[in-house]
Parts: C-alpha cells; structure tokens; sequence
DNA sequence: GTCTTCACG
DNA sequence: ACGTACGTGAAGACT
C-alpha cells in the first residue's frame, strides 16, 4: 500500500519554535530555530519512506468558520515577529527539497490534511497526518493515522483507532462531540458553560453522540439539565466549526505529491546556507539512500570536580553496543543514568554515551536494544549500580524483562535523608541546587560522592545502608507484585450504594425545595445556612464551613443534615473507593500502587495512584470494601500490625515509668491512662473514661493543645486543659521528654528519631507564633512518628530478605504504618505467620546477616513490642 | 491550580 | 494575646 505522510506545518513550526528556544541564525542573520526543530522532525518523517508528501499552510485573514462564528480563535498570542521571518523561508526550503506546498482561502492547513487525506482514503493510499494539534484525531481511520508531537516536537505519538480508544477512550467521530460538549479555550470554542471532560465522556457513554446527548437532556437531573438545556445551540455551533472541512476547495491532487527521495538533494545548498550543517549531512545521506546516521559529538567540560573523565566514549557509531558492554562488565562499580540516552561512566573512568531515539536531532538506538544488551550489566550483583532513582529505574527494565541487581547508591532515598523537607524531583534540579554542572551519569557520580559524605556527617549512614537503601527493592518487589481484587464483589458493592444515593438526593432536594449539588460546600452552605436558616459556626476562607463536625451538632435540628451526612458518606466511598478503584485494575486482575519512599516529612511510606493506606475500615459499611482485597487463588493473607506502636516509641524515649509499667505489664494502656487522669482506680474507669484518655494519648503524641483536646473531645477548654495538667502531673517522664524536644529542636534546628533520622525544624525560629508553635508540635511528634516508622520499615527489610532466603512464594503487599500484609500460599502459612511476627519483633531469624542485627540494634526499645497476627482470603478478615 | 472535605495511620 | 492537634492522598467544586 502507498503511503502519504501530510504535515501540518504550521503547527509543527509552532511547536518547533517553542521547543528550541536556544538563538540560531542563518548566515545573513535570519533566526532558524523553528526551521532547525522542523527540518529534525522531517528527516524522521522521510526515514519513514512516503510515497507522497505534502506540508500544508495556514492562510493570513479570517476563514469560513468565522461568517458562523466571528470570535473563533480570538484572543490568540500574535505571533513572535522572530517566528514570523522564519515561514517564507520554510516554504521555500520545503519547495527545493521537492515537497509540494499548499496553502487555501479561508481554509486551515488541517482542513488541507482533512482534504488530501479523503481523496487518499478512495485511491487506496494510506495517510499518515503529521501535527501537533490534537484536533486532527478525529480524521484517524483504518487508512489515516495521526502521529502528534508531544514534549514540544522531542517525542511523537501515532494513533490509530485503537490507541484513540486507549488513550482518551473515545472513537474519532466523538472527538467532535467531546469538543462540542466541553469547548475548547484555545480555539475560543464555547461549547457549553460548565460541562467539563469527564461530564462529557459520561454523556456520550450514555447517548451515543452530540445529538443524543442534547435530545436526552431532559433526562438528566439538577444543574446538567439546566446547562444541557441553555446550551444546545452554542454545542451545535462548537460542532459545526469543530469540524474539519474534507472537502476544502484545494489546488493540489494527491497526484501533485508524489515524493522523490533523489530530489532532496537539492535541498542541501539551502540547509548549508541557513547554517543547519548537521541537517544538510542527513538530508544528503537521505538523497543517497542510506540512512542518517546519529553524530554524537564528546563534548569537552573544562572542569570536572571530584569524578576524572579517562575515555569518553559515544556509542552510536564509536564501538558497538556489544563492545561497550564488554568493557563495563569488567569494571566493579558504575554510575548509570537512563534519561532519554543512557550514560555509563564506570570506576575506570569510562563514559559511555548510548543515544536512545528519544531525541529527534540525534536518533539513536531503540531502548529495547539497549536494555537487551546490557542485561549482564544491570543483573550482576558485581557491578554497584550508583543511580538515580532505583526503583524507577526497576520498574523501567521491568518491562523488558530486566532486573537491576547490586543497587550501591540510590540519589533520590540518600537525598532524603540528608534533606526530607524537599526531596530532589529531579537529576538535573538536584545537581542545579548543589552547584553540579555536570548531567547523565557523571552528576549521578558526583552527587553521590556528595551525599555519601553527607550521610556520614548527619550520622544516618547506618540507616540509609542498612534500612533505606535495601528496601528500595522491597517496595519495587511489592508495587510489582500488586493486591488481589474481586472485582465482582466491589461492584456489587457499588451498585449496592446507587439506590440509596438516589434516594437521599430525592429527600435533601424535597426539603430544601430545589436541586442543588449537594457535594458543593458553597451551595449546601446556602440551603442550609440561609435559605434553612441553621446556625452555622465554623467559617472557611471561602463561606460557611459544611463540615462533618458541623453538620453533626445541626443533625437534631432538620432532618436534611442526617441525610446530607449519609450523603457525602455514601458518595465519598462509592468515587474514592469503588469507582476509582475499579479503573485501576491491571489485566492481571490486581492493583499495583506505587509507594513513596522520599515524600513525608517524619520517615513514614505513602501509598499513591491508588492510595491503599486509607482504604475504609473505621464504619461497618466502609469496610465491606476490604472484603473485595483478597489473596491469590491458593492463597490467604497474613496480616500483622503494631499494636500501639507511637505510644510504645514514646514511652521508650521518654523512659516514662508510668507509660513503661503499663506496657511492661501488658495492662490496656487507654484505661491505665484513665485511671490516671481522672485519678480513679483501674477498676473504676468507665467505657467513657477509657475514649477520653484515648483521645488525651493520641493528643500527647501529636503535641497536645487545650484547644485541640477540647475541640476533638467536644468539651470545653478549660477541662481539656485539666486533663492534660493531670496527664502530665502523672507523668513526668513524658513532661520532661516533650520540653527536652522542643529544647533540642531549638539548639540543633532538628529532631531526630531513634535511628538518627532527621526532620529540619525552622518554624521553630519563627517569629510568627502560629508557625513557631508548629514547629513546637512538630519537634515532640516526629521523634514518635519517625521512629515508629524506623521500626517497621526495618521489619520490611528483614520480611522480604527471610521471605527470599527461605524460599517462601509468600509476599509481602502492602504496608499500613504499622502494619504488613503478605499474599501467602497456603502450604506456607504457618512459618509464615512465625516469620512475620519475629521480624516486627526484632527476634533474629533464621540465615540473618549480622549487619540487619547491628541495625536493629539501633531501635531497640525499653519496653516489649506487640504485633497481632491474624490471616483471612479478604483483607476483612484479617482482623 | 486551590480549596474543602474526608478516607487512613 | 496569639489560634492550633501529627502525617498522608484523592475527589469534586470552583476560579
């Protein structure tokens, strides 16, 4: 089948120009940036053998979509005058080089592509549309693809219908719709005011198309109806001049453009003289037939701080990848970066430069290549791997079927710890702030050596060898491995919630007397605090406070409180944890979070894209979502969390003999502290004594106010104020703790956990009470929090390692704080469950390293620990 | 992108 | 007198 490749080239040189913002000039001083990126991008297209090309041209002056619609397009940036200069020059390059150029009155280059790739659909040719506007892809077709650029014009996407339902999950025709329904502010479409992407897609998924959607209007309820309602017209005009014209009354026939490579040659003179050497050698080894070959230039620093460059080696055409990979396996330690190329600088001083075709100047080799080939590099436990990011890294040649073995340095976790309050986002940010110039694998080597330095003098060495840098691989071992899901069971779930939803709308719009959107704190705000007349309290910086603490203390005046509650109860779980949820199942029928090992300010892990560790277990009904988290077939869950594990690292710290005799004797630490606060005997205390002193515990561990007690107890101040004197009166050992950390925090300007893990504290030098009061809580809690967090992570590197050596199938999932779940078969579940326990413990097993006792030396605490172990198939049942 | 609310430890 | 509980992530509304 003969192939038309059709450019927009407006767009294109747009995108160009933006993306290479560094000056270039021809000769005769005319600015060549935009033609430069251009001319890259064609070189690509061309290496793709068309038979046809044409680049298609705006035209100046209004187009026929403005007779139905005079404001299309305004309000659009004028064009730089340095671009401007830049489009006679391209046509003109386009023209020798023996692309036919077309322009057409009142129509847009991609009316053009739309037309040519009509009449190349009847002629049986095959189209491929070249933009950056993702307008285009309603033109793709069994016959058109549409490749868009993307990152500026550095990297390309094509799409055919598929991966147009893939990716926005929308067929081409409802490419259309979608723009009619949501507008589009860059092209000053309207569409209609208030429906944004998601109401959209859910409408067309419920009516077909524009059409239905606007015939059904009626059908929906509240303010989408209104909207639906008002704004047919404007959606039927935003579908009219959304679409492009197929038959745009153009002078060129797909028979003008036939494509000859032979003829580029002619093109090279013109590329010379507007400076674009390296352009004008591919272009002319383009005309010659072969293929253009990636020039990798070593560039030369002048100064190359604490790393010595001996060899600088390009690999692209310099050696081969094989030989490249034969020299770097016989050295004993690397550091290796992965970033579009990848770069190998080895302890022998060599630097290897791998041009990935990531880049569009300089097409290289394909990652899949590289990764195959250097295989032996990544897996052998021989060569330390000093990188960037371990676990990206991980996942990245997971997908070719690579491991990284022997991680020696990871940047972003030593980072961390020299500096949790603004972890390095990136290579080049980190290596900016530390006043690094250099990139790829030579700032990977330098800041490490940095870091490594900083490790020792903060005294966290330990702990990053130790604890921090081994489980890099545990978290990606547990990411990989992923959490079971019914998936039948959640969406019962779910439709189970759908009836009631409705009906309480039904009720909270019947006595408010109109539909409202009631997950709006400004609208629920007015029904209830004006038109209903409620007394509110709490204010936002935006109107009445709508929250569950207030709405509570209304719940006896008006019934539509209660309802709201349940309302917002109801919605919440349904969206969080049952609809999103259901969208991030893998085909592997399970659900892969990522967990951040460099984002919380104490030390603890968290869980993202999902979030796993706030899935719903304090109501009844929120936790039926945790029976649809099940083990393997074959398998159960063994869980095992901490029992009060802060207050434990509390009266630990602080060497608190109350706090210790309790737990020392195993009594029920809550009640123990009523006992003492309210001055009772043990025997005495009451169910309501025991959640008040639970309530003063958890407020001892976040650094306690009157103010906060009162407020999370609903009593008044001056007897939470009571209740802490009391607390603190009793123990004294925690009294003299807390005054110690705020003291410590001042003169060190940190706290510390037990591990030496630290938390810079400059609020507290604050002049700001708000802020220096913060810093005061914050220097009591992280110690608690950061140290507890110290503890389990520990047990994960000990979980995973024990797991491994032994053998076991059995792994570990997921992390809870102070908890751990493992996916075990059920021939394991015994050892396991013994396994599990002693690591949470800090009871040697088996096969341990003296080295993980040392550590765990370092979090030994004064009283027992305690962990609950308890197996089940769904997560449910493991409590 | 920010704000509010709410899920977890 | 100031005006607050510690640590997270996500959804939906609003700007």
């Amino acid at each position: 089948m003969k192939k038309l490749i059709a450019i927009d080239a407006n767009s294109l040189l747009f995108r160009a120009y933006y993306a290479i913002q560094t000056a270039m000039t021809s000769r005769d001083g005319l600015p060549t940036n935009a033609i430069h990126g251009f001319t890259a991008m064609l070189i690509k297209l061309i290496e793709m053998k068309p038979d046809y090309m044409i680049a298609a041209f705006d035209m100046h002056g209004g187009t026929f979509r403005h007779d139905t619609y005079p404001e299309y397009k305004a309000g659009r940036r004028e064009t730089p005058e340095d671009l401007k200069q830049q489009f006679p020059a391209l046509k003109e390059l386009l023209g020798v080089l023996g692309i036919k150029v077309c322009e057409c009155f009142r129509y847009e280059a991609d009316d053009i592509l739309g037309t040519i790739s009509n009449e190349a659909e009847k002629e049986g040719v095959f189209s491929l549309l070249v933009t950056g506007d993702r307008d285009a892809l309603q033109l793709v077709s069994e016959n058109t693809h549409v490749m868009l650029t993307k990152k500026g014009i550095s990297e390309t996407v094509e799409y055919d219908e598929e991966g147009l339902l893939r990716d926005y999950g929308l067929t081409p025709k409802h490419m259309i719709d979608l723009k009619a329904l949501m507008g589009d502010s860059s092209d000053n479409i309207p569409g209609i005011k208030g429906v944004g992407e998601k109401t959209a897609k859910g409408l067309l998924e419920k009516y077909g198309d524009l059409e239905g959607v606007l015939e059904n209007a009626d059908k929906e309820k509240g303010a989408l109806r209104e909207k639906l309602l008002g704004g047919a017209d404007s959606a039927r005009m935003s579908y009219k001049i959304g679409t492009i014209c197929r038959t745009a009354p153009i002078d060129v026939k797909l028979s003008d453009c036939g494509f000859d490579p032979h003829k580029l040659e002619n093109g090279v003179p013109m590329l010379l003289k507007l400076g674009l050497k390296q352009n004008g050698a591919r272009i002319k080894a383009l005309a010659d037939g072969g293929k253009a070959v990636a020039v990798t230039k070593p560039e030369v620093r002048e100064e190359a701080p604490f790393v010595k460059v001996e060899k600088r080696i390009s690999v692209a055409d310099a050696v081969s990848l094989a030989d490249a990979v034969n020299i770097i396996m016989k050295c004993s330690a690397a550091a290796i970066h992965v970033e579009d190329d990848m770069t190998v600088l080895t302890d022998k001083g060599e630097l290897f430069v791998i041009k990935t075709g990531g880049t569009l100047l300089e097409p290289g080799l394909d990652p899949e290549e590289i990764f195959l080939a250097f295989k032996p590099v990544f897996e052998t436990e021989t060569i330390k791997k000093t990188v960037f990011d371990g676990k990206k890294l991980m996942n990245t040649l997971a997908a070719y079927g690579v491991s990284l073995n022997g991680l020696g340095f990871d940047i972003t976790v030593a980072d961390y710890l020299v500096n949790a309050l603004n972890p390095a986002k990136s290579l080049d940010s980190l290596a900016e702030t530390l006043g690094v110039k250099a990139n790829g694998a030579e700032a990977v080597k330098i800041l490490a050596g940095m870091l490594e330095n900083e490790l020792r003098t903060k005294g966290v060495e330990t702990l990053y060898r130790g604890v921090e840098l081994p489980l890099v691989g545990v978290l990606f071992d547990m990411e990989r491995t992923g959490f079971a899901i019914d998936r039948d069971e959640l969406k019962a779930l779910g439709d189970g919630m759908t009836g009631r939803i409705a009906e309480l709308e039904k009720n909270i719009w019947s006595l408010a007397g109109h539909s409202f959107n009631i997950l709006s704190p400004k609208q629920l705000g007015t029904v209830l605090f004006e038109e209903l007349d409620l007394p509110h309290q709490k204010k936002t910086k935006t109107g009445y406070s709508t929250d569950s603490d207030v709405l509570e203390s209304l719940k006896h005046m008006n019934p539509i409180v209660g309802d709201v509650l349940e309302y917002r109860f109801l919605t919440k779980l349904k969206s969080t944890f049952i609809d999103a949820m259901l969208q991030k199942i893998t085909g592997d029928g399970r659900i892969h979070t990522t967990l951040n090992q460099n984002v919380t300010a104490t030390g603890r892990i968290s869980s993202a894209e999902p979030n796993l560790q706030n899935i719903p277990v304090r109501t009844e009904q929120g936790s039926k979502i945790r029976k649809a988290f099940v083990a393997s077939p074959g398998c159960v869950l063994v869980g095992a969390d901490y029992s009060q594990i802060e207050l434990r690292v509390l009266s630990s710290v602080s060497n608190d003999e109350t706090l210790k005799a309790a737990f020392i004797s195993g009594d029920d630490i809550h009640a123990r502290t009523a006992a003492e606060v309210f001055g009772v005997d043990r025997s005495e205390v009451t169910k309501e004594m025991r959640s008040a002193a639970k309530a003063v515990n958890f407020g001892i561990v976040y650094g306690i106010s009157r103010f906060g007690l009162a407020n999370q107890l609903g009593i008044p101040q001056y007897r939470a104020g009571d209740y802490i004197e009391r607390y603190l009166a009793r123990c004294t050992g925690v009294r003299d703790y807390m005054k110690k950390a705020v003291e410590d925090g001042r003169a060190n300007g940190y706290a510390v956990t037990l591990t030496g893990r630290r938390r810079d504290l400059p609020e507290l030098k604050s002049g700001n009470y708000n802020l220096r009061s913060f810093g005061e809580r914050v220097a009591m809690n992280m110690p608690i929090q950061g140290s507890a967090a110290d503890v389990i992570k520990l047990a994960m590197v000990r979980v995973h390692d024990a797991l491994s050596r032994g053998g076991f199938r059995a792994k570990l999932i997921l992390q809870i704080h102070d908890e751990l779940l493992i996916d075990c078969p059920l021939d394991e579940v015994d050892r396991v469950k013994k396994l599990l326990g002693d690591c949470m413990l800090g009871v040697p097993v088996e096969g341990e390293l003296p080295e993980t006792t040392e550590v765990g030396n370092m979090v030994k605490l004064s009283v027992p620990l305690v962990a609950d172990v308890n197996t089940g198939r769904s997560w449910l049942d493991t409590k």
